[in-house]
DNA sequence: GGTACATTGTCCAATATTGAACAGCGCCGC
DNA sequence: GCGGCGCTGTTCAATATTGGACAATGTACC
């Protein structure tokens, strides 16, 4: 959706050395695949920084439904609303594979920031996430499900996808049912779409069933069904 | 949904005396009811601070339908998501009244921050939208549209309402249409939901025609409802 | 290798949502 | 005061979506 600019990945490389030497002494913490870091309404006021492995966060409703938000993998940062001051976490975050965090008190990160100039740098980074998320909320109100699954698709490729000859690859796995609680809708009806998609030739699976998103033949499609 | 701290008020007037000062030299720009600030694709990288009227948020998906954002009253910040430094503006500004705005360049306006020492207040005042938003598309996924529109009002009551015994009154006018584009359904929807409401005296208009909202009995409904 | 368990592909009836239509109301300008 | 216009309340048939079911396929773990 949102091209990253050479210059906020500046910024995340020179975060991710800042965070280095401020965690260097301090032991990793490992979570188990399907183990949570955090849940909902916890009070510890941390930011993570993962190494290895990755996280995924999920939003619960009061009915028990489900809003997958965003796949963070190694280098990312997560947790980082805790800054918000208001307390408790919004979301669960788990592990989708064995993982290997850091954890900064939300205090010390602030203050490791502004020691090495980043604080400016960390809104930007803010700023393009309430860009990303305005997004988000724009294609949830104004399109329908389809629409909606693809443009999933090309994000999480964009964030996550690692580069193949003409097209983007997925090495994370994520279910029809976890790309329900994103597109907002539920997973018999992402099966059909994925299967459509499929038979057009936008996406496709590897021999490592590694998902493969056709980012420009995926993106036409997506327009020429408005 | 969220309790605005009383810390993250302070920091609002901080920032508020802040931009005042950088701004006292320039001229305060003009914009007519049903203006537009600017548009979605503009590329002028400027941070606007109302100083009197309301400006609305919207954002247009290629098939043209709307998404209303955020509506900003007197002493709000809006326009700050050129910090990303993506450039192009996002969403459409518009002046819902005649409204008295300053515009600072998005380097001055950081710049003043820094030498105010207001950087952290900033990233806390971020933290806060992207959990706000995160809200925000946590319900257009899980919830049906009736509880998305209860929700609704009750974040715009937190927002702009000001206080009456027991209750929030909204003294921006907000039509059913353009609910409909905050909550995700048509208008004719918003008007059946807007109705229940009424009937069941969660809601009502005053003698001004003022949006009354019962927080209490609306939220009690609403978890009623599940 | 085999059994248990999770994931996917499909179907379908029940239900919710859309979008177009139309009537009534209130406000504005002339 | 009158006509026009935009907003609201309401209806309805067409359409999209849900959620439950079940078979087929993978995958994980003994």
């Amino acid at each position: 959706m949102i091209q990253q600019t050479s210059k906020s990945d500046q910024f995340k490389e020179q975060m991710q050395g800042s965070l280095f030497s401020e965690t260097k002494n301090s032991s990793p913490i490992n979570v188990a695949k399907h183990n949570h870091v955090y849940t909902a309404g916890d009070e510890r006021e941390t930011v993570y920084f993962i190494e290895k492995g990755q996280i995924k966060l999920v939003m619960v409703s009061s009915e028990g439904k489900e809003c997958m938000l965003a796949i963070h993998g190694a280098g990312d940062v997560f947790g980082e609303l805790c800054l918000s001051g208001l307390g408790g976490r919004l979301e669960t975050a788990t592990a989708m594979e064995d993982t290997q965090l850091k954890e900064i008190p939300c205090g010390k990160f602030l203050g490791r920031l502004a020691k090495d100039s980043l604080l400016e740098g960390f809104i930007k980074y803010l700023a393009v996430r309430v860009a990303d998320q305005q997004q988000v909320i724009a294609n949830l109100v104004t399109v329908d499900s389809e629409q909606r699954l693809g443009k999933t698709l090309l994000q999480i490729a964009k964030k996550l996808g690692k580069k193949d000859p003409r097209s983007m690859r997925i090495e994370v796995k994520i279910s029809h049912e976890e790309l329900g609680t994103m597109v907002g809708t539920t997973r018999p009806r992402i099966s059909v779409f994925m299967q459509r998609f499929r038979n057009l030739d936008l996406i496709e699976y590897n021999s490592e069933h590694h998902l493969i998103i056709k980012e420009h033949k995926l993106t036409a499609y997506l327009a020429s069904i408005l």
